[in-house]
DNA sequence: CTTGACCTTCCCATGATGGGAAGGTTTATA
DNA sequence: TATAAACCTTCCCATCATGGGAAGGTCAAG
């Protein structure tokens, strides 16, 4: 099938699609005589998986972990838990970090009235920490 | 005071205080006869309120907003307070978004064994979701 | 005077996702 | 058969914020 058609069968855009291929994340694809790719089941199967791995937040070089775990057969499963943890990691500290600035900007907003007078602890807050 | 120098005072990178200003985020400083950029206290002032706003995660736009708001006496509070409200909306749903994909990829984690054998729920649920 | 630190501008990169131009190919319809 | 629209190709650029580094000029201390 032709790119557009893989597109809209995995979620994955045609223009990811092709940087994906560039990058070298999934393999080139055949072509027929017009230049057009070709996909097949399995380059559509390939792309589902990084549409989805990509929904859960794992970058492309993870991505790229993955995809080479779930080519290998024999991976112990222990290697791709360690991918996935890493990423919760991340996306905790992420988190915790904007908790972090949550309270500092709502403890700001609060203590502004929010009219028409020009006093605001906001900026006051700016522009002296 | 020289760009160095500058960056000291406040935290901003000489190149991030060079790209303020190449974006209109600041005035052009004053210049010696060498063509080093001088700096005064209202600059490093500004530039201080900068990096604030940017270590509570403001976007250069929202603090472009903020400048002119500060720059201005009259400014109602409550246009400052919309901007920081605005900002932490923006925050919360990131939250809320992440968690949503924590919950996700700790079900499918938990899942693994993560063990010596092949089995892996995580890579199931990506290449089926 | 010399040397190292500092400064200048310019060009490029990052990560992931596009927009759009220029031109070729396919497909459905009249 | 002709046409037009949809699709496809490659190429170049943009986004946002933050750099790295090259090439070359300036400053300041020893």
């Amino acid at each position: 099938m032709n790119i557009g058609t893989a597109s809209a069968h995995t979620g994955v855009s045609a223009k990811m699609i092709r940087y994906y291929e560039e990058i070298g994340l999934v393999p080139k694809p055949l072509r027929r005589d017009s230049g057009y790719r070709d996909y097949g089941e399995a380059d559509v199967h390939r792309l589902r998986f990084i549409h989805r791995a990509r929904e859960l937040g794992f970058s492309i070089e993870r991505i790229r972990d993955l995809l080479r775990l779930w080519n290998d057969r024999r991976r112990p499963s222990r290697e791709v838990k360690k991918v996935a943890q890493e990423h919760i990691a991340d996306l905790e500290a992420q988190i915790a970090r904007m908790h972090g600035l949550l309270a500092t900007l709502k403890h700001l907003a609060n203590s502004c009235e929010g009219n028409s007078r020009p006093h605001c602890p906001i900026l006051e807050g700016l522009s002296r920490g």
